[in-house]
DNA sequence: GTCTATAAGTAGATAGAC
DNA sequence: GTCTATCTACTTATAGAC
């Protein structure tokens, strides 16, 4: 049985706090107590609450950045594609706060802001490749008007859902399922894809339903 | 020259403050300096900062349930649809510190919880009005289950556009330009209109480029 | 209605003992 | 590495004079 390092278990502890009531809300001495250590110890370890934020934010970045590393010649499937998005999901889901108060996050910790809108373009870029990868495979028919709305609305979702998804089914469940967004996503495709991937996609989404 | 009572211009300057560097940076302080008036002044006005925050949402909610009263058995066109879409993004831009930092103002606020669903619920149920009167006049053509994707991701756009535009377009410009958004909804739209109707889109979309 | 002064509480962060 | 005690700064809110 492994010790976990106490730096650990304060940036876990920190990043289950800030996501289910939000980054602002999240005093140090909620998270000491938390913990049961004290506020000093937390403070031995990082020196600031921004420093934890930071390194957070930093894990994120890094998961983000692997992800996204979408090759731009490669033949994307369908199958690749709800992978990649449920992946995609399930990041976003693990750092939700940075979305839940994101003026309020970016404006307090300033230097995140410049990376945060990186990995946006980033993620945008990204569903471009795949995209114009499914219409170089002739399995998918836009025009390049519709696939910049078409891009830009995926990002929009991507970055939105699981907070809108929280908002609006708070009552029923609050299990951070992915699928529903990962089913949201799809459905913004499917006007533009051809008949038979069509029909693939209403078969994978009846998992979601 | 009529003189402007101090009561709404703390409303005023506060709706201001709270747009543009988000509520909980906001300090009642900030408030009165804004206004050269003192704290004092401001708390004879309003007992508190959350009273202030719940006026205001109190006016966002009346204009919302104005312009949501959508005729149940109306026949929607394009236009009268646009000019809707136009306002509805209006309102909400004028809003938006409430979308900004959501999950925060709706934990410190808990009564507009609630109320805040209540407003989702209808917007997503009059977007379906919407859509099915396009239904019921033949210049859409869309499954049910498409139907209820669409719903909830035109519900989702309306909500958050306006931040993520102001985030992922900062540099550009910071005009709260309402059209971009508009555009957006409507090219969720198009691919279940009938090509008529999509022409019409196209023509209606083109003082946004 | 408006002011000044200040209370009361809470946040982030530090000092120094163990 | 961890603790207790404490400091400083700031925020909301009140009291009482004008």
């Amino acid at each position: 049985m492994k010790k976990i390092k106490t730096r650990d278990r304060i940036l876990e502890a920190s990043l289950m706090l800030f996501n289910s009531i939000g980054e602002p809300n999240v005093t140090t001495l909620l998270i000491s107590d938390e913990l049961d250590i004290s506020p000093g110890n937390l403070y031995y370890h990082f020196k600031s609450k921004g420093d934890i934020v930071g390194e957070l934010f930093a894990s994120y970045e890094h998961e983000m950045h692997d992800l996204l590393a979408v090759p731009e010649d490669a033949e994307i499937s369908l199958d690749q594609q709800s992978f990649f998005l449920h992946l995609l999901f399930e990041t976003v889901a693990r750092y939700r706060f940075l979305y839940q108060d994101l003026v309020n996050v970016l404006s307090r910790y300033e230097q995140l802001q410049a990376r945060f809108r990186r990995i946006l373009k980033k993620k945008t870029r990204g569903f471009r490749t795949i995209c114009e990868s499914f219409r170089h495979q002739g399995i998918m028919d836009i025009t390049d008007g519709e696939l910049d709305a078409l891009c830009e609305q995926l990002t929009l979702t991507a970055c939105y859902w699981s907070s809108f998804d929280s908002l609006s089914h708070l009552d029923d469940r609050e299990s951070m399922d992915p699928g529903r967004g990962v089913y949201q996503m799809m459905y913004l495709l499917l006007p533009y894809l051809k008949a038979e991937e069509k029909e693939q996609i209403y078969l994978m989404s009846r998992d979601y339903l």
